[in-house]
DNA sequence: CAGGATCCCGCTAGATACTG
DNA sequence: CAGTATCTAGCGGGATCCTG
């Protein structure tokens, strides 16, 4: 079942690095961890300030947002899925988590230099579903139409 | 749970859209349909050639492929979740899925003008994971260590 | 406040078998 | 070739309770 075709062993023996299209690369799981909703809108939020406060006066640029905070704007996220997500964003080193020990403890978590390389594309993404979403809907309704 | 922070409901309903924070919003599903490994691997396909064939003479474009081209290329795909995947995206007008009748029957796949503009982004993302795949794997054995 | 620990349900990916 | 149909194990993910 791990069938690879000539050119994508040529690839991967070229040592031309990873590729996704093959089921034993590890790219394939890392592309699966992070086509994912709830690291797109982290990832979202976390890149933008304006996001969250659009009428801020400061520009938007990468900010560091607390744990609540990110509750609060990710509307429905569960605390499980919030707090499994931004851990394993931490571990791949997409964003830090800085613990300040007030009372309550504080902790606030910001983009990394790779997660803000990640950041632009998951902007992307959300961008073009929120964009595109009357054309998906229409596109929809006529296919369901037409099967009626 | 179904809390709205004042910005969001502002944005809602200034008529800017879609706003795939809110909760109930359609762009979230749709957030969540397209941030899928299986979508990504399906229009990183469909939209360039040379991802199949590094050696063609003609350019990379988008290209019409079959069902068992697909599923040669993305090794390891069930026929369950290729199919699966393809009539949601067919259905949400992101590909064009052709018949025709030969014997044995010929299906192909060809990215919309849609399907095109996202995939860019999906390629991206694939891009992403095999560029950052050393990156990604260096933090998390940091990380792993220094919890032992 | 920011989680950790548990329980548990639903769904969905995957494997297998069959078909026009 | 390009699916459809069916079954099942596994886990994603929500709800709930607890804590430093």
């Amino acid at each position: 079942m791990a069938r690879v075709t000539a050119a994508q062993r040529r690839e991967q023996d070229a040592g031309a690095g990873y590729n996704a299209f093959v089921e034993a690369c590890p790219s394939r799981k890392l592309l699966d961890r992070i086509s994912n909703k709830w690291v797109a809108l982290i990832l979202a939020a976390l890149g933008s300030d304006d996001a969250h406060q659009p009428d801020s006066a400061c520009a938007g640029g990468p900010r560091a947002m607390r744990y609540s905070e990110l509750a609060r704007l990710l509307a429905g996220v569960s605390q499980k899925m919030l707090t499994q997500t931004l851990r394993s964003l931490e571990r791949d080193g997409l964003v830090t988590r800085t613990v300040v020990p007030t009372v309550p403890v504080t902790v606030s978590y910001e983009l990394t230099d790779l997660g803000l390389s990640l950041y632009g594309m998951m902007r992307g993404l959300k961008a073009w579903a929120e964009a595109h979403m009357d054309d998906v809907l229409a596109h929809r309704e006529a296919y369901d139409t037409r099967l009626a």
